[in-house]
DNA sequence: GTCCTACTTCAAGTCGGCTTGAGGTCAAGT
DNA sequence: ACTTGACCTCAAGCCGACTTGAAGTAGGAC
């Protein structure tokens, strides 16, 4: 039966999110378990989409301060629809700098210049303008 | 007058790349200096480059070590262009999921729902396949 | 010869996002 | 009564990619 409460091995079992990860997003204000009993926690099944939401953000590139700044502490409303846009935005841009990086990387595959750095269109990329500037985002790829 | 051999100021000066950094990949092998002059450091003016595109693929969300496996130590052909095309497929991967990302919270960002969790739409995205699998909840794409 | 300055080394610290481990609690089963 | 197993807390550790800081060195100007 599905109960409207689980512990946190179901949880576990459910979503695939470690228990010490569970412990780790409660303790920064991610989730929230609906009450004790003992000491166990017990959540409402809806932590199961508050984690689901969390883990597509991640992968989107967003840190924990960020999910938590878009969306309110149960996954609600979103207080702040003009972030949720500007984030967005955000994505745009990184979309557009990783699709000329995959483009520039398959010629560089398919390329016969001795050197990548010889070919004259693998060193346009190198040229662009703001390479390393501050505000790069870490972290789209991995975790 | 552009030397072809510059000192790790010149370097910093040009690359906006800081001295600590510049060490600390040379100790990664992704760089390396000509000669010493002194104790010194001197580089040859491509280093520039070597720096553009390791900037470049860092951006791009690759590890210092992936840049390292894909191209070789001085920046060159690349022994492994297999491995540029795989790059690029992940790459692609990610594009989309990024992209997917972007229109929902555009869509979170306008629907009228009290929760972003009871807008159909929105929870599309929470069901996509791969956010909880088992096995690999780590490294959806690398690293 | 001495001083400045740009450079050096090496060890340790930082940050985000967790994980690991030691030691404790507690309800249920035998 | 005791053990088991699932859960707990809290502190410390880890990884990648650097940064910071203390203490040393060498080349050129004066």
């Amino acid at each position: 039966m599905d109960a409207v409460e689980i512990g946190i091995g179901e949880v576990v079992r459910r979503s695939g999110v470690p228990a010490s990860t569970l412990r780790y997003y409660e303790e920064r204000g991610l989730i929230s378990c609906v009450r004790r009993r003992g000491l166990a926690r017990v959540f409402e099944i809806s932590v199961l989409e508050q984690l689901a939401l969390i883990a597509v953000c991640r992968s989107a590139g967003f840190s924990l301060d960020e999910i938590l700044l878009m969306f309110a502490p149960d996954g609600r409303p979103s207080p702040n629809r003009a972030m949720l846009a500007a984030k967005a935005d955000e994505l745009d841009a990184t979309i557009r700098r990783l699709a000329s990086m995959r483009d520039d990387l398959r010629h560089a595959a398919a390329c016969p210049a001795p050197s990548h750095l010889e070919c004259p269109s693998f060193r346009r990329v190198l040229n662009a303008p703001d390479l390393r500037r501050d505000g790069d985002e870490r972290g789209l790829v991995g975790r």
